[in-house]
DNA sequence: TCTTGTTAGATTGTCGACAATCTGCTTGTC
DNA sequence: GACAAGCAGATTGTCGACAATCTAACAAGA
């Protein structure tokens, strides 16, 4: 028998391909936080009926992006500096643990893909295409979570990685500025091909690249515009 | 004004019903891992229609406790040694960190919440009510999620607490002796209330009560179980 | 005997219509 | 004018029926 593995057929259902509509909408910032999503709108639009569009809606729901009220609607979920806050903690501690997990399992595919992944971040950035580069560079720091061997792990950091994703396209939203056109991953990459693990992890923790400090002005900003309503 | 906080509503629609009955349900162990859910049979027995039953069972699936696949049907998630073990090794790592957070916000009610809690489990266990007592032991380390003050962290720990009572049921119900008489939480909860906080989260970090290693074994016997077939 | 095509039954996915609930406006009363 | 009651209109929640797909049993051919 040849070994060949192959990978699994697309699930060809309507409710799949709306969640991913869904989600892509909201985690590029088309769909804005706070704003309600009308079910009948929303279906006539992709041409589905309800039944499938509300089981998508659920599915976003706990995956945390969306929130519902019965009777009321469901929203996009509100952004405040606290989210981000709490968020990027969490995400600092769970990059810790990934590196102490992925770090033994590091191997040549690892390196490949770590370098595979680095490069597209690059050509998204001098393709200045914004929504690109925070994708590619939140897959460029899934790969220790990818590689650290734990399902469970994997699973949390992707359902904070939905967040992040969203957190920063606000920002970029925001500023609406040509973005930045130097690499910041270039430390992250190259201490995770070394042999300090300790040096990885404290970069993870002190300073996570994808300038977080600009988003949590930003976050502030929100906040104080918050506060005036 | 009165300064009386009301507590939420119950949002009273079916679907809210049918997702709370099935998570009992799957959590206690009455429905098997890998059983396979069927929507007309349970819509019936419910009696309500596979609408809300199939919009509560997408809720269940993205909270991690079943599993689906298109045109085949949703099941029960397989628990694996490996599962059990990932998710006792985040357990660690967020217990630490949960730790180090909630540390400062202590305070009179916190240790009110502790010793209520902590009598919770002595009063199921007294009562060698299994079920109750797994219920009673992780709403009381829920305590240090809940004064973390991070919600993203408190959800990620509620996603893990699912899975975590899921698996003590099933060792439960494997082994179906009577339950430990003896209460394994005492130095947990004493460390909580002294001073050291390094010694709070050495204690979780290597010696979680939920006697852990018991679970192991059982999670073991699982893998060898699966392997025969 | 093994493989391949066919078919019937069961189950999941989707649809359109109806019921329950909320919101905002109007009306009437003081 | 202020306030409560009641009435549309819109929106969400639920239902029963139909369509698409899978599974397993069976038949036909090599």
């Amino acid at each position: 028998m040849a070994k060949l593995d192959f990978s699994p057929i697309a699930d060809t259902t309507r409710r799949a391909e709306i969640v991913a509509l869904l989600r892509r909408a909201i985690l590029t910032g088309q769909l804005e936080p706070g704003q309600k999503l009308n079910e009948l709108r929303i279906s006539e639009q992709m041409r589905v009926s309800r039944a499938p569009l509300r089981e998508a809606m659920r599915e976003l729901v706990q995956e945390g992006i969306l929130t519902s009220i019965a009777y009321a609607g469901t929203f996009v979920i509100d952004v405040t500096a606290k989210d981000i806050i709490d968020a990027y903690s969490l995400n600092k501690v769970l990059d810790e643990f990934a590196i102490e997990l992925a770090w033994p399992q590091r191997d040549a595919r690892f390196f490949d893909e770590l370098d595979r992944r680095h490069e597209a971040v690059k050509q998204a950035t001098r393709a200045k295409n914004t929504t690109r580069q925070i994708e590619t560079a939140l897959q460029l720091h899934g790969l220790i979570y990818e590689w650290a061997d734990n399902s469970v792990l994997l699973e949390t950091w992707q359902r904070l990685t939905s967040r992040l994703q969203m957190y920063f396209a606000l920002h970029q939203r925001a500023r609406n500025e040509p973005v930045p056109a130097e690499d910041v991953h270039e430390t992250y990459v190259a201490l995770l091909k070394d042999s300090d693990m300790r040096a990885a992890q404290c970069h993870a923790r002190e300073h996570i690249d994808l300038d977080f400090e600009e988003l949590l002005a930003y976050a502030r900003g929100l906040e104080k515009r918050a506060s005036k309503n």
